[in-house]
DNA sequence: AAACGCTCTGAATCTCGCG
DNA sequence: ACGCGAGATTCAGAGCGTT
């Protein structure tokens, strides 16, 4: 992991074909990259299953007409470039199919591909992700805490947009999904599908030289701290397509991950360059995240005997009392002449399937009842000790 | 406007082709009527451009496969039922362009269609719906507050779902939106496209004979009452493709409004047209919502000074006193050097983009700080009795 | 009687590694 | 590829019985 290097952000000319900027069989070519070009002729050139995440701010296809006024008169700055224009919903379902699919091919089997829009665009792009053979994991609602108002008072206020986030395809198991992380994230509920989060505004916000905003649709980066955070590991490879200002890069690289951009305004890539360039690096231990229970070695039950934390024979219960099993010497329990393991027997019990005969089965410890799974605790700071 | 009247909540069976069932000149033969059977099939026989608003809560397509547990080894009672079953996206987009054109040639020209799903359909129904020439006025997320946890820990708790709000076509203006009315609902503020309701339990939710729920996807009375309430009239006509056990319906009827229902399976009509049946519609002068303020006459900050309500001069502050500015005698504002309308002097004080000077500014009227508003009214008030 | 604890449930695309 | 078994995993709110 490089994270703490100076990323190379150099320009790189993509669409205008230059084999040299992009190695066919390393990733030196192209890492922490952000090139100049179409995204698909870009992403053509970069290798096969090379890259872990995702996240798309693709063209809205916004089709405004005429000028919105605010109350008070003024002007609102709309998104009227020609990046956002297309001749029909035929014309945007083909581009977004292009580079659907070409993000398809960079996409690592277990990688998972995040795109935002709204209504405009949104049903469009989720329709082709799952014709392209994407699986939904979930779509996630951007509640803008200051959204624009609706002046014309004609509908109700557009407060949110919408991401999808989905793995390459339903067989996927093995994506990367930071719930623990995410739980602790959240005071320690499960995060749900409904973020609050403030445009992006203030410092954060680039501007041109006349103080204008520099881009129509930067996105914060406290958004791509919570996308990145949930779905990827440090020194995961990160793509984004719709490069912008570099929000994605940005946070890529503040958060130890590596990133590739491809960004079509020479203008645009070349502030998303700077700003990147800028960026400090968390320090790599704070990148450390909750290690999730099933990454932790796998300890049976025997070896709770073996290190003498119990002893054959010794009584086990459940947390009330209500169920008792003998501990035999070959680590098997024994109730009403069954005998079985401790998660079987736990089921048993209980008239289960399936039990966790860790958190079911407890044992006096220190005169206090508790569940063995302290005593599988202790077994493992042992073996971390030790090694 | 018959709201006070006890809906014909008859059975008619439209599938099997009664053709006195639905009359095509007249509405007395299915207004306030539930009908068993096929909703495409149903929908043909009722006449074109006969119905104000629609919601729809079709098939999910939910493609669940196995049986979730929760953690304490209880089996989820998922929806396995056969009508959300569906070959292939395909099919199910085959179906979807079925019902919604059906949908499309029922509506009045200037009505609008609600159509709810989640992640697994609705980015196909909103594709389809833009395909066929329906123009999405907004998606709303319905931010449950109670929603299943994500077992699993596999992803984000699927907290939401979503609505998509469309008129017939691009060109229509004139389609029934109470902005006033969601406006003063939502404590003065516009109201936002994501709302926090909670599921449908208790003793809202219908039980069969055994004390489980009838049906496994029925929605909260409050949902539909945003709904109708927004965007529709009170004598108006609702039609519900997807009764179910009549939520619309019964909403409907309790709003004063008409409705019309479709539903396939003959005891979850029945169940509706009994629940229907029970429904005390509201007095209709409970129905009379906040006169839109666009059919005010419009005031310039001027007339306050033309009459005297204001002097030049006068101190304007925010409510708390922590902004201040002077009133020039040709309307504007001037703070720190700063000349500007109130509503853009409001904005620069804060920071914001936008700002309605009418209630950000204050003013001393007998005594009491009173935001500007308050003169506005009395000179229409003055207007009023001058004509 | 109010408080408390236990049980039940809701549109859900919900495990993973080893043999 | 497939079967097997270890063992990891939940929030809000209603309802009901006990303290």
């Amino acid at each position: 992991m490089s994270s703490g290097s100076v990323p190379a952000v150099a320009a790189a000319d993509a669409a205008a074909g230059h084999p040299s900027s992009v190695a066919a069989d390393s990733r030196s070519g192209w890492l922490d990259t952000i090139f100049t070009g179409d995204c698909v002729a870009a992403l053509e050139r970069l290798p096969k299953a090379s890259v872990d995440a995702i996240f798309a701010d693709p063209p809205y296809n916004l089709q405004l007409e005429g000028a919105l006024m605010r109350p008070d008169q003024s002007k609102v700055d709309a998104v009227d470039d020609d990046w956002d224009k297309f001749a029909s919903f035929e014309a945007y379902d083909a581009f977004t199919r292009a580079w659907l699919l070409a993000c398809r091919r960079v996409l690592k089997p277990n990688g998972t591909i995040w795109v935002i829009g709204s209504y405009h665009n949104i049903f469009r792009v989720g329709t082709i992700l799952q014709d392209l053979g994407y699986w939904t994991l979930n779509d996630i609602v951007w509640r803008k805490s200051n959204p624009m108002p609706n002046f014309r008072g004609k509908r109700f206020t557009n407060a949110h947009e919408t991401m999808i986030w989905a793995s390459r395809s339903r067989e996927v198991r093995n994506y990367t999904f930071n719930y623990e992380a995410m739980k602790a994230f959240n005071d320690d509920l499960q995060m749900r599908s409904d973020w609050l989060l403030p445009i992006c505004t203030g410092g954060e916000r680039l501007k041109n030289g006349e103080g204008d905003k520099l881009h129509p649709t930067q996105k914060p980066e406290a958004l791509l701290y919570r996308v990145l955070l949930s779905s990827t590991n440090p020194g995961d490879v990160v793509l984004d397509p719709f490069t912008g200002t570099g929000t994605t890069a940005a946070v890529a690289r503040r958060l130890g991950r590596h990133f590739v951009g491809v960004e079509r305004d020479p203008a645009y890539a070349e502030a998303a360059r700077a700003r990147v360039a800028a960026v400090e690096p968390a320090p790599s231990e704070g990148l450390v995240l909750q290690r999730p229970k099933r990454a932790e070695p796998r300890i049976p039950f025997g070896a709770l005997l073996e290190a003498g934390l119990l002893a054959p024979g010794t009584v086990l219960t459940d947390a009330r009392g209500r169920h008792r099993a003998i501990v035999r010497a070959d680590a098997t329990l024994e109730s009403d002449g069954v005998v079985a393991s401790i998660h079987r027997m736990g089921a048993i019990a209980q008239g289960l399937d399936a039990c966790n005969g860790w958190t079911f089965w407890h044992a006096h410890v220190d005169g206090e009842l508790q569940a063995i799974d302290v005593l599988r605790t202790i077994v493992r700071r042992e073996i971390a000790a030790a090694s």
